[in-house]
DNA sequence: GAGGCTATTGTGGAAATCCGCAGAACCTGC
DNA sequence: GCAGGTTCTGCGGATTTCCACAATAGCCTC
């Protein structure tokens, strides 16, 4: 199960986050300023981010632009108390999930927060997928990455021999070892991988 | 050109911003109510919307709603003269373009609109391409259909042949049928037509 | 210098695809 | 009824892909 971090400078307010999502069974992590979970953080961080708008030292603003920066895409549902249109049309525009003004619904959080943390978790098994991918991307020697690009755009062997300027055989091998590293057993195969398609 | 559709009940308003976007050379139509301009919608109305928030009968937000509930990807920017954060994050999560309070910066309105126009100019573009593979779609057999499913799904014929119960060279005859009609010479460049690759 | 990886090419055969020619059964519309 | 579209099948040949076996050569590492 992955974690709701909850970012906030006001131990009362964590505290009392805490035991309402501890209660739905949801684990918590809490985190007294922005620059703590920002130092904690790693790319392997799962989970969703609860974060105030307004702290002592870094915004969840800012909190939320260096995560970005980091490469994170981690689900932010924003929480503030005094609501500001602008501030929260620019988060969701920059890609937050959420943007939630106090006093909140609790049950409507909660909600919130568990479609988050399974957004989180669909989209990690989908990056481990295109991650075991790279890998096999990874293990192609050049002239296989230059044969697979070709073999996906469509070109057969023969017109591929021609433009890498090398006998037909030599492209078949190339094409067999592909196919190999790349685990699949024909063309099509290789290009609805490549292509991301169901 | 297309054209920005200001639906607003203020004919002041609808006067200023008419003025502001003509004079930026940016094509608008003024309409008094949010039902005026539904009963003159249809699917082939280009352009993007501004839409006031607040007006007597229909409400932008209802607007926006019928609008979604009839198909349309019309780019819609909302117009606010009393920020609320729900119904901001509330329309910009059911997928409005943005969300601007007044008063407002009319060269940032001006930007965001011209934004929102080639959107809507770039989305048409990439549906008028899925429409004609649409109709090519549309010209094959219920056989040719399915064997071209199969085809994509990466089978080879003689495969085909048995799932389907026919002879090899029935299949082989519905899927030479299938790339003339799609217009493709090979199974890979009727997979990326199909799974909408590069 | 031996061993491994990469890139290259060839021979030859099995399997699969591509394609024209020919024919038949079924159904629909004029 | 006949023309036309759809579905089905076979034959034979050209083209392409797939694959095992075999070999040469450059580069890098231990």
């Amino acid at each position: 199960m992955t974690t709701l971090h909850i970012v906030d400078d006001d131990e009362a307010i964590r505290d009392a986050l805490g035991w309402l999502f501890q209660s739905r069974n949801v684990p918590v992590i809490g985190w007294e300023s922005a620059q703590a979970f920002l130092d904690a953080w790693t790319p392997e961080t799962t989970g969703c981010l609860l974060l105030d708008i307004r702290m002592d030292g870094m915004s969840g603003l800012e909190l939320f632009d260096r995560l970005l920066a980091q490469g994170s895409r981690m689900p932010v549902i924003f929480l503030t108390g005094h609501g500001d249109v602008p501030i929260a049309v620019g988060a969701l525009k920059k890609g937050a999930r959420d943007f939630v003004e106090k006093p909140f619904n609790d049950n409507e959080l909660v909600d919130r927060v568990i479609g988050a943390l399974a957004f989180d978790h669909d989209q990690r098994v989908r990056e481990a997928g295109q991650a075991g991918l790279a890998a096999r991307i990874a293990s192609l020697t050049q002239r296989e990455r230059q044969v697979m690009e070709l073999v996906v755009a469509g070109r057969l062997n023969k017109v591929i021999a021609e433009e890498l300027g090398i006998s037909m055989r030599t492209v078949e091998v190339h094409r067999s070892h592909v196919f190999e590293k790349m685990r699949v057993k024909t063309a099509v195969e290789l290009t609805r991988l490549l292509t991301g398609a169901g």
